[in-house]
Order: structure tokens, then C-alpha cells, then sequence
DNA sequence: ATGCACACGTA
DNA sequence: CGTACGTGTGCATT
């Protein structure tokens, strides 16, 4: 039994100040019933309980108020507006059908102290939910509380470590603490000048209140010793008062208390009538049908080391894990600050991160590494950081659960552990870290069973797998940043941004948010009168689109442009970085996801550093910044040039793109001399080659006559002839995209290069939209997820062979189509032959890959060079 | 407070 | 009515 007991008062009072006030239509206060449903949904699906009980307080609080009369007496009347909702929080809790349990002149508190003991005297783990802190005096093994934090969805986990962590104390001295420091918000004194620090530190000292009373020397100081003989009798007064009942006569029958999700009809009426149209709509969700045979249960046989400061547990916990060495297979997970490590199914133990960086059981793990076992993770990159942190730099894995789940299912990122284990194995994972290693074992055993009858076992096993620890050593890296070049940017961005705002403000004769579409849409349009059609559901559009089109005639569009532009820049590039950069060595540090796309690309966040600006001069600017470590180092930037139409070439087989890539040094002349019937005598025109660009950039990303029409602003018919001298010249390209769309309707699928998959069920989707939608994915996904194929086999193998030639050169970041190193100047020319290299030939295709290198002392500078160039170096 | 829409940076 | 992302802002949520 996981028992979740509910402070209901507490959390509805929560709610309704975390809210702006919410009315039906109406006029009834809602913002708080809202908040609390939003609570009860989060915590059963986060915490999974399997009995749920809400308690409410009920009267006066006879024996507080006969023991302090002027308890809560200072007490604000409830405002009417939450008070008409609890009406309403009964009717949702009794939809969830969740009993309620209250006990005239007693307090919600007290009725949970009992209720937690019955459960734990039944050896039953308990799970509070509260809106304040006073019920953390009943935290215990078996009982832990949750307490709101900010906002509505935000809870603080506390089990007795945490208790001390946060106090210094334990659970059951918090009356005492309590009786001390006092609590105005219950009207209780305690002893005056004594806060949360003082008070923790006389019970550390004193042990308890009563010792204190009794011997008033214990507090240290002469002034503390006064004030606790004065005021002593007034602190126990106030313990008292504080100290929950767990005794109230309370006869409960669990069975009642059984949590039973409600209907999904029941829902529907009760949602409706209380107007919560965001949570309606999240109603019956398309059915998520598990690949695997669903209905694996884990064992639960599991063994959790919580960290302590005492050295024989930290050798038993050594030699346990010593033992895992001689296993065939040992998998690692990570779940918040604990590690798990299973090397057999349904058994598994976990142990506080803490206890990684002790000796003992670093030795062990060394053991486990440099055994024969296979060692597996879910997310070995964050293990390798981990691990890394703890003195293990050396860890390797040949396995990553989280890897073979999004290589399986490419939709879903599968970063928490739980996602994985409900998708394929049919469990809700509880939130422990054995858990979630032996749910990562049990991911293993059957994912790459799969991986090997789908024929992705070595673009797991070679590519991916291996990939994770580069891109850990990239993150690890860094970047060196120059912060002065940061700053002269910045100085220039923010007196733009002023400028631009005053000129904006001054044509639109007020001032107003230029950043609010609504409001610029609203002086645009509205009071200035500017001709523009409204588009979009909410309002005016303003794109660029729209305002690039006004920009000559009227010259506040221009400028609005611009201002976007520039405090674009100000607000995600130069105003973040400075503050992201470690201070400790002056690098900016990004984060590799392997598991975000649906197309095998790689992302970047915290800060993305795949998005740097590179068009706009101002922006490009941004790049100076990004620096060589030092004057003996210099970036080193290596791309891929047309790939993504090289594999268009290659997969398509037509001659005549084949050809282009052979004999053409220049791709979009060379399809604009197709298209527009240019002879070699003659040159390609500036707007001809434009129009050939976009045909080929419009042909991988699946588009339609009109949206090269809209592109190019021609009209739909000339478009159209466009594309039919295209695909007269370059007939396999069409049959190409035709037969992909054809083979992912018939398979469920499309496929690269190696073999990585795209699932697209909404190939056969009787609405047209989702269809065209899917077909256009379908045509891109084999590109560009092609392309990512080749970069991510390219990085696995240059990393390899860089650390192996001993070179003085790191990989740093990855552009998808573009990697940067940092290279000692002297191995500059060495390494960059061994990119090329290993770049260019990633696979054999029918057109030969190209690569760009280019170097400098920062990421604005690089210029392609030659060979000399890179002699001058 | 949280979540969505829009806008815009990159390949 | 052109693919794939992440982030910042404003605004609605009920």
C-alpha cells in the first residue's frame, strides 16, 4: 500500500494565493479548486498512490485553543471568495472518489498524525501532501512529507535526511524547534529574539527543550540562559501546542481508502461544469500501445545504502558492488541523487550519489569497469559526468538503455527513465534509483533484441553508444568565451535597442510594448491605419513576412525589424552568455541531447549553442567571442558542404544530380542552367541561381508548388512550371520522394542511410492536412537524418583517432552539419587532414562528400584556407 | 504559476 | 500550404 494522505485545507488555501483570481463564466471564484485539481492530477500521476485519503479540519480546535487561547488568533478571516470553493473541492475529490475524513474540533494535522501511525504500524509507507511545515515533526522511515513550494506544482520531499539537511534536527525535535522560535502565523510567541538559527542550535546543543528548561546554562550565553528562564515556560506551552495527536479514536478501513482512477465520463461532467476547458481537453489521450508485451512487473527485490558518514557501511556497500564484477552484465541509472546498479533482473541496489567519491566504493566500480562484465546505463552520459565527478574518468559503457528506447520509438525523447519503462515494459516506475537499473536492465534485454530484428543493432552499438561519451567530453570541454568581445557587442546592441524604441515610439506618436504582437498590431494596423490583412486566431500578424512587404513604404515596419532583431540578440545571446560562463576557467559549457529529435539529429540547450547567429553582420559579431583557450590554439571549423543535397543525389540515383555533384563546384548554378535552359556560354543570373537554390532547399523539405510560389513570390502557375523543368531534368528525384512516401505508407516507416527509423503513422491519416504534413516529414526525415548519420559516425571515429594520434585537438561543438575543434597551431595541419579525412569518407556514396575547413582565433574569423594558409598558422 | 502562441536564431 | 530544433516574450488560463 502506498498511502497518500491529503492536508486539504492547507493545499486549497495554496492554491488560491498562487492563482489570479479565476471566475466561471458566471462570475464564481475558480482559481483555487483549479490549482488544487491541477495538484491532485500531478500527485497521482507522479507519486502513484494506491489509497488516497484528504483530510479536512473541522470546528474549533477544542484542546489547542483550551491549552492557548490565542492560538490562530491573529488569524485573517477567510476571504469569501476561497471560501465558496471548498464546496466545490469536495465535489472533486468525491468525483476522484477520494473519502474524506474529518473529526469534529480537530485539526487536519492530527487526523493525519493518526492516520499516518495506523499505516506504519501495518509496516505501510506514507506519503503526506501539506501546505506547511508543521507536520514535518512525523516524518519518519516510513513517512514522508511533501510541502508546497512556489508556485502550485512545486513540492519539497522531505524523509528524515532531508528534515536534518534542512534543520540540523531530528523529525521529532521539531515541536521543541517550534515551541522556541515560535510561529506567527499560528499566533505562538516562543521565547522572543530566538529565530530558526538560534533555535536549531540550542537543541544540537541542549538535545531537547525540556534538558534546556532544566538546565538553562546549556544555551552558551549569558543572554540566551535569561531568556530561556523567563520565557521557558512559555516555549513548553507553545510545544505543546505545536505537537500533533496521533492518537485520535479513528477506526479506518483501507480497503475504502483504495484510489480507483474516475471514469473518464465522470471526469468530462465535472471538468465541464466547473469550465476547466485546458484539463478537459486532456481527456482520453490517443492510446500509447506498448511495442512490447505489456504487464512486466519488477520484483521490488531491491536494497537501498542511504550515505552516511560511517565507514563499515561504505565497505559493505564495496563489497556488494566488488561481487557485481564476475556478473556477465551490470547496468547503471541515475535516479535524482542516487545510483542504482543491477546486474540481474528484479534484484538490484541503489546508494546515495555521495557515496561514489568514497574510496572503497570507487575502488569497487573501477572493479566493475575493468572487469569483463558488460557494462550497461540509462543515460550513460550523465553517468559518465557523474562518475567523472567522482574520480572514475575512466568509466566506459556498452550499453544505454535510454538510447535503444528513443532508437525504438524516435517520437519521444525517453529522458526520464519512467517514460521508457511505461513505454516498453507496461510499469510505473517508483521514483528509486534500484528501480530504475533494474527497469534499465530489463529495457536492455528486450531493446536490443529489438534493435537486432529491426537490423539497428550496429547503428546502436557503433554509432550511438559510442557517441555518448564524446559528446560527455565535448560538454565537458567547453568553449572559451571573451567577455570583452561580448561587451563591445552589447554596448552596440543596447544603444540600437533605445534608438530603434524612441524612433518606433515616436511614429506611433505613444508608447507602447513593441514586443506585444497584440499591441504592435494595434498601432500598425490599427491606429496608423496601415494596410495589412489580419491573419492568425488571436490577431493582427506581424511577422516578418508581413512587415518585410511594408517595410519601404512604411518606414516604422523597417524599423520595428530591426528593433526585433536587435533585442532578439540583446536577450538570448549577449545579456545569457555572460551570465552562463564559469567563472572557474572561463569556458560556456552547452548540453548534448542524443535523445530529442525525431530525425537522429543532435540538439543543444542550456545555453543552445546551435543557434548562434551567422547571417546578420551585428549578430555574426556574437561569434568573436567564442575564442581559442589561447594564443597557441586556434578554433579549427570543418563542414559539410551540400550534404543533405549529395544524399539526395546518392539516394535518388539520378544521373543528372550525380553528375552535378561530379563535374559542378557549384550545386544551384548548375540546377538553375538545368531549369532555365542556361548554355554553358552564358552565365547564370543572380535572381536564376536564387530560384534554383530554393528549389533545391524546397525539394528536401517535402515542398508544394504553392509554397515555392509563396517563396519566391511568383505566381502558382510559374512555380509550377519551375518544378516541371526540374523534375524533367532530374526524373529520379521525383520517383525517389515517391517511392519513400510510398514504402513509409507500407511499412509504418522511412529509413537512412543506416538504418535509423522514422515512424510516420500519419502516411495513412484520412485528414489531408496530418497527410501532406506526414509526407512532407517523410521526404525530409531519410535527408536530413541521413546526414546526422554520417556527422554523428564522422564524430565517433575523429574522436577516436585524434586521442589516438596523440594530437593536441578537442572537439567542441557540433552544428549538425559542422563540427569546431580547438587545436594546438603546431597539430593544426595534422588534424585538420585527419577531419577531412575522416568526414569525407564516413561512407562511400555514388557522389564523393565534400568538407570546408576553416580556422581562426575565434569562431567569427574562420575563413576557408589552403593548404599555405594552413602553413602560416 | 504554468502553458501556449508567436517570433526568430541555427542547420 | 517547406524540415528539424531551443529560447525569449507576452498573454491567457477560469
Amino acid at each position: 500500500m502506498a498511502l497518500m494522505l491529503l492536508d486539504t485545507y492547507g493545499l486549497v488555501y495554496r492554491a488560491f494565493f498562487a492563482l489570479p483570481p479565476l471566475n466561471t463564466a458566471a462570475g464564481t471564484p475558480i482559481n483555487a479548486v483549479y490549482g488544487f485539481t491541477m495538484m491532485l492530477n500531478k500527485l497521482i500521476a507522479d507519486e502513484k498512490p494506491t489509497h488516497i485519503i484528504a483530510a479536512f479540519d473541522k470546528g474549533m480546535p477544542v484542546e489547542r485553543v483550551a491549552l492557548y487561547a490565542e492560538y490562530k488568533a491573529q488569524r485573517r478571516v477567510m476571504p469569501d471568495e476561497l471560501r465558496g470553493q471548498f464546496g466545490l473541492v469536495r465535489r472533486v475529490l468525491d468525483t476522484f472518489r477520494i473519502p474524506i475524513v474529518e473529526i469534529e474540533g480537530q485539526e487536519a494535522d492530527d487526523v493525519i498524525a493518526t492516520l499516518a501511525r495506523q499505516a506504519e504500524e501495518e509496516g505501510e509507507q506514507t506519503l503526506v501532501v501539506t501546505g506547511d511545515l508543521d507536520l514535518l515533526q512525523i516524518v519518519d522511515e516510513r513517512t514522508t512529507v511533501l510541502t508546497t513550494r512556489r508556485g502550485i506544482t512545486e513540492l519539497g520531499r522531505y524523509d528524515p535526511a532531508a528534515v536534518r539537511e534542512r534543520f540540523g534536527l531530528e523529525p521529532a525535535q521539531l515541536p521543541d524547534f517550534r515551541g522556541l522560535k515560535g510561529d506567527p502565523s499560528d499566533n505562538l510567541p516562543g521565547i522572543p529574539g530566538v529565530g530558526e538559527k538560534t533555535a536549531s542550535r540550542l537543541l544540537q546543543a541542549a538535545g531537547s527543550l525540556d534538558a534546556l528548561v532544566a538546565n538553562p546554562a546549556l544555551a552558551g550565553s549569558p543572554k540566551l540562559e535569561k531568556l530561556i528562564e523567563q520565557f521557558g515556560q512559555q516555549a513548553c506551552l507553545c510545544r505543546a501546542v505545536s505537537m500533533v495527536r496521533r492518537d485520535l479514536p479513528l477506526p479506518i478501513d483501507w480497503e475504502s481508502c483504495r484510489y480507483a482512477p474516475p471514469a473518464d465520463g465522470d471526469l468530462y461532467h465535472l471538468y465541464s461544469e466547473l469550465e476547466f476547458k485546458t484539463l478537459l481537453s486532456k481527456l482520453a489521450p490517443p492510446p500509447d500501445l506498448p511495442l512490447f508485451e505489456s504487464g512486466a512487473r519488477l520484483k521490488g527485490n531491491y536494497r537501498s545504502y542511504v550515505p552516511s558518514a560511517d565507514p563499515p557501511e561504505f565497505e559493505r556497500l564495496a563489497s556488494e558492488l566488488s561481487a557485481l564484477a564476475d556478473a556477465p552484465r551490470v547496468v547503471f541509472a541515475l535516479a535524482g541523487d542516487a545510483v542504482g546498479v543491477s546486474a540481474k533482473a528484479g534484484e538490484a541496489v541503489s546508494f546515495g550519489r555521495g557515496a561514489l567519491a568514497r574510496t572503497p566504493v570507487r575502488a569497487a566500480l573501477e572493479r566493475i569497469f575493468a572487469s569483463k562484465a558488460r557494462v550497461g546505463a540509462y543515460d550513460a552520459k550523465r553517468l559518465l559526468h557523474a562518475l567523472s565527478a567522482a574520480g572514475l574518468p575512466d568509466a566506459t559503457f556498452s550499453d544505454d538503455a535510454m538510447i535503444a528506447a528513443h532508437l525504438l520509438d524516435p517520437s519521444r525523447g525517453f529522458a526520464q527513465a519512467e517514460d521508457a519503462a511505461k513505454r516498453f515494459l507496461g510499469v510505473d516506475l517508483p521514483d528509486d534509483a534500484a528501480a530504475h537499473a533494474d527497469a534499465a536492465f530489463a529495457l536492455l534485454d528486450k531493446g536490443r533484441a529489438e534493435l537486432e530484428a529491426r537490423g539497428q543493432l550496429s547503428l546502436y552499438e557503433d554509432v550511438e553508444v559510442p557517441l555518448a561519451p564524446v559528446l560527455a567530453r565535448m560538454e565537458s570541454a567547453g568553449v572559451t568565451i571573451d567577455p570583452r568581445e561580448l561587451a563591445t557587442v552589447g554596448a552596440e546592441v543596447d544603444a540600437a535597442a533605445t534608438r530603434l524604441q524612441k524612433q518606433i515610439h515616436d511614429f506611433a506618436g505613444e508608447d507602447f510594448n513593441i514586443g506585444s504582437p497584440q499591441q504592435l498590431g494595434n498601432v500598425l494596423f490599427g491606429k496608423l491605419q496601415i494596410p495589412g490583412g489580419k491573419k492568425t486566431k488571436t490577431g493582427w500578424a506581424t511577422g516578418v513576412e508581413v512587415l518585410q512587404g511594408l517595410a519601404r513604404e512604411y518606414p516604422i515596419c523597417a524599423l520595428v525589424l530591426e528593433w526585433r532583431e536587435v533585442t532578439k540578440l540583446k536577450n538570448t545571446y549577449v545579456d545569457v552568455i555572460p551570465r552562463l560562463v564559469d567563472a572557474r576557467d572561463g569556458r560556456l559549457r552547452t548540453e548534448f541531447n542524443q535523445t530529442a529529435t525525431a530525425t537522429g539529429r543532435l540538439s543543444s540547450t542550456n545555453p543552445n549553442l546551435q543557434n548562434i547567429p551567422v547571417r546578420g553582420e551585428l549578430g555574426r559579431r556574437i561569434r568573436r567571442a567564442f575564442v581559442a583557450r589561447d594564443d597557441d590554439h586556434v578554433l579549427l571549423a570543418a563542414d559539410y558542404s551540400q550534404i543533405e543535397l549529395r544524399l539526395m543525389a546518392h539516394l535518388s540515383g539520378d544521373a543528372a544530380m550525380r553528375a552535378a555533384f561530379h563535374e559542378s563546384a557549384d550545386i544551384h548554378d548548375f540546377t538553375a542552367r538545368q531549369i532555365f535552359n542556361v548554355p554553358p556560354e552564358r552565365n547564370v543570373d543572380a535572381n536564376q541561381r536564387r530560384m534554383a537554390k530554393s528549389v533545391n532547399f524546397g525539394l528536401f523539405y517535402g515542398m508544394s508548388d504553392f509554397g515555392l510560389a509563396q517563396r519566391l513570390e511568383i505566381s502558382r502557375a510559374e512555380a509550377k512550371e519551375i518544378t516541371t523543368a526540374y523534375f524533367a531534368r532530374f526524373p529520379d528525384v521525383r520517383a525517389y520522394i515517391e517511392r519513400t512516401i510510398e514504402e513509409g505508407r507500407r511499412t509504418g516507416y522511412v529509413s537512412t542511410i543506416l538504418g535509423r527509423r522514422r515512424y510516420m503513422p500519419g502516411l495513412i491519416s484520412g485528414n489531408y492536412m496530418l497527410r501532406a504534413a506526414a509526407e512532407r516529414e517523410a521526404t525530409n526525415a531519410p535527408l536530413q537524418g541521413s546526414a546526422a548519420d554520417l556527422m554523428k559516425l564522422a564524430m565517433v571515429r575523429i574522436d577516436r583517432a585524434l586521442r589516438e594520434a596523440g594530437l593536441d585537438a578537442v572537439m567542441l561543438l557540433q552544428i549538425h552539419d559542422e563540427l569546431i575543434f580547438e587545436v594546438r597551431k603546431e597539430d593544426l595541419k595534422r588534424a585538420s587532414a585527419l577531419v577531412r579525412d575522416h568526414m569525407e569518407h564516413a561512407a562511400a556514396l555514388s557522389v564523393p562528400l565534400e568538407v570546408t575547413l576553416k580556422a581562426a582565433r575565434n569562431w567569427y574569423d574562420v575563413e576557408p584556407m589552403d593548404e599555405e594558409a594552413f602553413e602560416r598558422v
